[in-house]
DNA sequence: CCTTTTAATTAACATTATGTTAATTGTTAA
DNA sequence: TTAACAATTAACATAATGTTAATTAAAAGG
């Protein structure tokens, strides 16, 4: 729009380079609800956001002020996108060594009002476990974990409404087609366990169906019975344990059940 | 590594920005051939790289001339890298409105020694029928379909080897996750035509197997038979056609046969 | 015109997996 | 001692798959 057509093979704008290149983070964790003593537990797929600061680091007042966002920052030339995630994330949460997968890139002119900034999205997974980790490191923002269900509601800065609906989709898909569920679970973990997290994502009647998911687990060619280990986490009855093995998952939508 | 620790919150290179952002695209195409009459076709999956000029368009010796090379070129600031995608695969073979998805970025220091460059990466799907338009655009740059069993073997620019490697994973899992093999083919197709690009990537003997297939085809929830239409273009018999449907493909590992 | 050839399709049937309902197990807690 | 309960096993009807064989309809060659 900037420039008439005659002049585009020469239009300055083809040489113009990006103002920034940030690294957004979309952290996921499911948190477990235990009704009673001896009972699997209810769990729930939460996103965590931070409210933009009033001011920046600076004491300027910040763009996009008040709004939740996902947190995130800019990469450096000395570093990937991926590893800017996982300084961030320590940085803003204190939580290392956790799960990050990329799932999009945002680049859409005009997204962000600061000038042409390029945005590398990720998804990481916090297990419930390292959850307490998180308090000490807060810095001053806002930090608070959101349901994914109920996130359309909330005033979010820039595009991240929309990264955020990606995310979503990127984690259920994964979580269904991808062993991935091992990163919400303990290396231990029993087939209730597995089928809470999955229910956290899908409404399947497969997955709903105690018996024949109990009854599936046990031929899946990418999980193992932990011989002879039991708990009684969700059960009176001292329950088998499971782990994940690396498998190769091979399937297709021609040779599966519809 | 260039800045020492006690700096490290005002070292400028933190605020560096990129020197560029690319766009560049793994173009496939299945290629048949037909070994006789009346017979399905054999497939195969092929990768379109170009190989680099010896000078750029200004006349300076070009960098990693001579290597073979994904198509692509650097994004504006007016477009998205997807954009710049396509608008670059119709400059450079004059193919428009073809199949795009975005499936990586790279931007490892030091992949491009020319500075900072990110690149986003996608793969494209040209439908076979639509080759033809090829040979009449391309310009002076040398261009050749490979078959991606045997691409290692060749000298490729940049990081792109390792690009290529992300992009045939990717195209592989969607073919297979997704009903993505649609843009391989005709609107309408036979069991045998389907079957054919989807042994381009996998050996999964329920999709070799003939009867097996040809049954499975009428149930799948994504794929309907064209009533009444059929083609004798894979056998004298007249074969019925298929065609996909919008239907949202739900599946899971935990539910699939393994 | 008759016969052979061939890919697609259907048939047949044993095997395996799933959906569903019911029974059993082992432990806690009243 | 007993009720409660999640996990597990059992039982069995139903559905899907693997496998082999038969059938179909057209082409092509004699």
């Amino acid at each position: 729009m900037k420039s008439n057509k005659k002049e585009k093979a020469y239009d300055v704008s083809r040489y113009r380079t990006p103002d920034g290149y940030t690294s957004d983070i979309a952290v996921f964790t499911i948190t477990s609800e235990k009704t009673k003593a001896y009972a699997p537990p209810k769990m729930d797929l939460k996103l965590m956001l931070i409210k933009r600061a009033e001011q920046d680091t600076e004491g300027n007042s910040n763009i996009e002020a008040g709004k939740w966002a996902l947190p995130g920052g800019f990469v450096t030339p000395e570093e990937t996108a991926m590893e800017a995630a996982s300084r961030e994330l320590e940085e803003e949460t204190g939580i290392a060594g956790i799960h990050l997968k990329h799932f999009g890139v945002y680049d859409k002119p005009g997204r962000d009002p600061r000038g042409w900034i390029i945005s590398n999205a990720h998804y990481a997974i916090v297990p419930e476990h390292r959850l307490f980790e998180r308090k000490a490191n807060d810095d001053a923002a806002e930090v608070e974990l959101f349901p994914v269900q109920n996130l359309e509601q909330h005033l979010l800065a820039f595009d991240h409404a929309s990264i955020i609906r990606h995310a979503i989709t990127h984690i259920t898909q994964d979580l269904l087609q991808t062993t991935v569920a091992k990163q919400f679970l303990p290396e231990l973990f029993t087939y209730s366990e597995l089928q809470a997290v999955l229910l956290t994502i899908t409404d399947d009647k497969a997955i709903q169906n105690e018996q024949a998911f109990a009854r599936k687990i046990k031929t899946l060619p990418f999980i193992e019975a932990a011989e002879g280990q039991k708990t009684q986490r969700t059960s009176k009855l001292p329950t088998q344990l499971y782990r994940f093995i690396d498998a190769e998952v091979k399937q297709s939508i021609y040779t599966a059940r519809h």
